[in-house]
DNA sequence: ATATTGTCTTTTATCGTGAAAAAACAGTTT
DNA sequence: AAACTGTTTTTTCACGATAAAAGACAATAT
């Protein structure tokens, strides 16, 4: 089992929604750009379509014989990459406690409790390791640093000084610069989700990491865009963990977004500085409050 | 060959200069901390040292016979890491033309070259990505970003921001921190190789790096502190590769660190500002004329 | 009692290997 | 001739295996 076909799978799931929808395929180069994939894993999905009976396949003639069934489809679980399994699993042990900081991290054992080869662990942790919660001991192993209150004040003060200078050279864009147009349809999305906060509050957490995204890519530095994957993460896990108030949380947030929006429409740099500050310094508040007191009692 | 024994070679060379300067040898954990590697490793050592008539060695007694010749050690190119090998092979590569922005890399015929294994490889370029010159496409090649005017650019954008606020941290800390006994151990080494520059000019890069790295970790933040990576790196090849006035460079740099020191010291806030602005805009300078105008024009 | 050595076990680092996926090339169709 | 399909080659990804190095444990010496 050298290498898991979930691309494959991936792929073939979002191609049978196409299919569900316009009721015909297009060219396979064509529809390897759509996927996101290469030519031979299109080949690979129509060949098994053809077999399932969805379609009719002879060279450029490609005619849909029924539409796709629940059960075409591959089960979520196969589409992940090996990189998310891992991940899931590491961050699951790290936030259901018991992981003290400090404590080692044995790639060995780790591997086999996920049921991995020990290379992609490795890679995972390396990869990993740039988020700042663990550091590797010269040829041994590596120490977990803990999700601690040192830890999210440090990572909350890099953001905050990224987020003002963005939103500043955000501010400071030509009136004819597309963010404008992405910034009303951002606007826009986040008036409707606050309409109907009660049913779909949990929305929130990809409108907002969108949202930030779009404000740290006018830094035009991209060591500030990459610094957001260490929040996004971070913010991430925490959402999945922290459900407390949740939804009274969501909507404070989008009506900070929505002064932070209008200060940035008004380029007033005043009024910029005032609400991204004053929207960062809650996030911070909400983050600080899901760690609990005995992590935050933790050595770093 | 499955991994080589540097780690053994390394340590073993540097116990050889032990032996040389104390003319003995204290127990196998001592000496194990002493070195920085295990028991194992020690014992392999000792045992070596006795075979080649260096020491008697029996249980705890072990008596220096002779003193270390030349050819007991072992070669320097055999102590590298595999990790310092591939960087150093990918950094010629890079800085030595002909690597234009948006070639993509490939793993195989990188590990081919170098006469490593892929996984080596691919370990290297994940770790190597967080310097924000090469970057990943999702299921297939590695692209290369290229060392352009726009990466020096938004790399001292990001050091000046942290170096500003950890200089300011730093001229906060209480009189009895340490760091004020090992900021006037940095001075002194700096009047004394100003006095002898002529001659030692050469070891300002790595006085250099000391001293910012102090005035880092004065933020107490990992995410600054690590950054330092970023920027000792980029400054250790820009110093081995752009040779031109390296000794006047070194001589007003040496300079402006002493004024910024004086302005440590005197804690005065504004002080402190205005050296550490002056001493980071001559760097960027440096780094910026010593980018080729080729490189500079290509896209990013 | 404590530190040191001898021995054994576990973990890390690296490679070669093979399947999945991408990419290149050549031949067809419109 | 431009875009598409069929076929072949190359590259990436992940694994198990193995030597180097670390670490654990028991026996021994001060």
């Amino acid at each position: 089992m050298s290498k898991s076909n979930n691309v494959y799978k991936d792929a073939y799931n979002r191609c049978l929604r196409l299919l569900d929808e316009t009721r015909s395929l297009p060219s396979e180069p064509e529809l390897g750009t759509l996927l996101g994939v290469s030519r031979t894993t299109v080949r690979t999905i129509l060949a098994r379509m053809e077999e399932t009976g969805l379609i009719a396949w002879n060279k450029r003639a490609k005619t849909v014989l029924r539409e796709p069934l629940p059960d075409d489809f591959f089960p979520e679980e196969e589409t992940d990459t090996l990189a998310e399994i891992i991940e899931r699993s590491f961050m699951r042990r790290l936030l259901a406690g018991g992981a003290e900081a400090g404590m080692q991290i044995n790639e060995l054992e780790l591997a086999r409790e996920i049921g991995v080869g020990t290379t992609s662990v490795r890679e995972f942790l390396i990869r990993f390791s740039r988020f700042g919660l663990i550091e590797k001991r010269r040829n041994s192993h590596w120490v977990l640093k803990g999700f601690t209150r040192a830890f999210a004040l440090e990572l909350t003060e890099i953001r905050e000084m990224f987020e003002l200078r963005s939103a500043a050279a955000f501010a400071a864009l030509p009136q004819d610069s597309a963010v404008w147009t992405d910034l009303d349809r951002l606007e826009d999305e986040h008036r409707q989700l606050a309409n109907d906060i009660a049913a779909r509050f949990t929305e929130f957490s990809e409108l907002d990491e969108r949202f930030h995204r779009l404000i740290h890519r006018a830094s035009r530095n991209r060591f500030i865009v990459d610094f957001y994957d260490v929040i996004a993460m971070i913010f991430h896990y925490h959402y999945q963990w922290n459900k407390a108030q949740e939804r009274e949380r969501n909507e404070v947030a989008i009506g900070e977004h929505l002064v932070y929006i209008e200060a940035l429409k008004s380029r007033d740099l005043g009024k910029v500085d005032a609400a991204c500050r004053k929207h960062l310094k809650s996030a911070r508040q909400t983050l600080l409050t899901s760690i609990p007191e005995s992590r935050s009692l933790q050595k770093h």
